[in-house]
RNA sequence: GUGGCUGUAGCUCACCAGGUAGAGCACCGGAUUGUGGCUCCGGAGGUAGCGGGUUCGAGACCCGUCAGCCACCCCA
């Protein structure tokens, strides 16, 4: 047992792990890159400030989640607990939203949590974020993306979009009023932590999971009453643009989120197959920030998916990603040894899309072989005197019980040929 | 932050009124010197998370601590 250990909620993902970490970045990046959109990368550094005045003051995320720590002048910096905020200040900054800009970053976010399995410390959001469209055209854009990406990944059928709208502000500050007048007349009837949130942040015990608190809500004022003409609008025709395109979702009025900069849509992606950390992607629209940070007021919507609960849910339904060699070669001596390291310099140039190790560190053939196997190559290779002498190699294949055959350096081109072709279309 | 469960080889686990640890899998090597997967044989690997206490003696009991997990909370 080594003296040293991770830092709490913060883990390693090893070799074993990676290649489907990968195969869900790439897939996000094609999913992306299809729909227009350009990575931004920005600092794991801001102003304490900077997320205090965008996520809000009162919200758990501020109060008690944030990695924040006195600079050497002594500035406040955190570690960024979610990805909008830079992203809009970097936005706001650079002056790249005087028209429509679409992009994504991904990355680590820190918030201080009790860890779980799905809930860490440092975990990683693909974020996406689309400036200057005020309509239900670009909320359905997105949603629709969401789902490009899950069929891609193959999780589109374990997962349910929740859909809700918490109107424009002067709506919700209105509908707070009732809700909090109502709720303070049954004060008594709340759980502990409701009552807390009826001073700070009383839309949150709307999706409270105490059962009494829930009775106390089933005859409260609703959201919906309190839209204002534009919200309605545009919630309406949201629900229209994917009924239309076929996405099916679950109008969930009781859905808020977390982060103070909503308005208009909100929305989650959840699934019943990851316990308690049910949401693996959340967002919704956010047209005051950019004004807030003295931008020209500009529209905004958008979303951060969670990658460690994704790379969950495909552990979970036994995905993977295969990434085992195309090639493992084999040499009987020092000799052979010495051609098979040019060869496979050689054939790496010519194929870059195969995967070819070579046996490092001696060994007899057979203990050779054995790596072979345990590699999860499609072929061995092997070199020794009798194929070199004649100017050939000898091809193995190890998944299959064809036999092996011994071949030219010609029909090895086209037989390598042949093999990229296949290695490139899985 | 609250409540609960757990912590023995890389992994999954066992043992034992409390008497200084074992299995399966994985790993390494071998089974008449050019070939893996199956089988057989052999080997390596643990100061029982860490610290303290009770005891002649603790992995087993008690306390603390750290970590993981479950629920809450919150969210990705």
């Amino acid at each position: 047992m080594s003296q040293y250990r991770a830092i709490r909620g913060m883990v390693d993902v090893l070799p074993g792990e990676t290649s489907l970490w990968q195969m869900l970045e790439q897939t996000a990046r094609d999913v992306l890159f299809a729909h227009g959109y350009s990575e931004i990368r920005t600092p794991l550094l801001e102003s304490t400030d900077l997320f205090a005045r965008t996520i809000g003051e009162v919200t758990d995320i501020v109060e008690k989640e944030m990695y924040s720590f006195p600079d050497r002048n002594d500035d406040s910096l955190s570690l960024r607990p979610e990805g909008t905020a830079g992203t809009v200040r970097a936005a706001v900054q650079h002056n790249l939203i005087q028209s429509p800009q679409r992009v994504w970053y991904m990355g680590p976010m820190f918030r201080y949590e009790r860890p779980q399995k799905g809930r860490q410390r440092q975990f990683h959001q693909l974020g996406v974020e689309a400036f200057g469209m005020p309509g239900a055209d670009q909320d359905a854009e997105l949603l629709l993306m969401c789902r490009q990406w899950w069929k891609r990944l193959g999780i589109d059928d374990v997962l349910t979009l929740e859909l809700n709208t918490i109107g424009n502000n002067e709506g919700r500050e209105r509908y707070k009023i009732a809700l909090t007048g109502y709720l303070s007349d049954n004060f008594d009837a709340l759980d502990e932590d409701s009552q807390r949130r009826l001073a700070t942040n009383p839309l949150r015990i709307l999706d409270s999971k105490i059962a009494s608190t829930q009775a106390v809500l089933t005859s409260a004022p609703e959201m919906a009453t309190f839209l204002d003409d534009d919200a309605r609008a545009h919630h309406d025709r949201l629900c229209e643009l994917l009924d239309i395109a076929g996405l099916p979702f679950i109008s969930n009025p009781r859905l808020v989120r977390g982060l103070d900069y909503y308005n208009k849509t909100v929305f989650e992606w959840t699934t019943d197959r990851l316990g308690a950390q049910a949401t693996v992607c959340g967002g919704g629209r956010y047209d005051g920030m950019v004004a807030q940070f003295g931008g020209k007021s500009t529209p905004a919507s958008g979303f951060a998916a969670g990658l460690e609960r994704l790379v969950l849910l495909l552990q979970t339904l036994e995905m993977d990603a295969n990434t085992s060699p195309d090639l493992y070669i084999v040499s009987a001596d020092d000799d052979a040894f010495a051609q098979a390291l040019c060869e496979a310099d050689r054939i790496r140039a010519a194929f870059p899309g195969l995967g070819v190790v070579q046996h490092l560190g001696g060994g007899s053939f057979k203990s050779q072989f054995k790596r072979a196997d345990k590699s999860g190559a499609a072929w061995a290779m092997v070199f020794a005197a009798e194929e070199l002498a004649e100017g050939k190699v000898t091809l193995k294949p190890l998944r299959s019980d064809e036999q092996q055959m011994t071949l030219s350096r010609e029909d090895l081109n086209t037989f390598l040929h042949q093999l990229e072709t296949l290695a490139f279309e899985n």
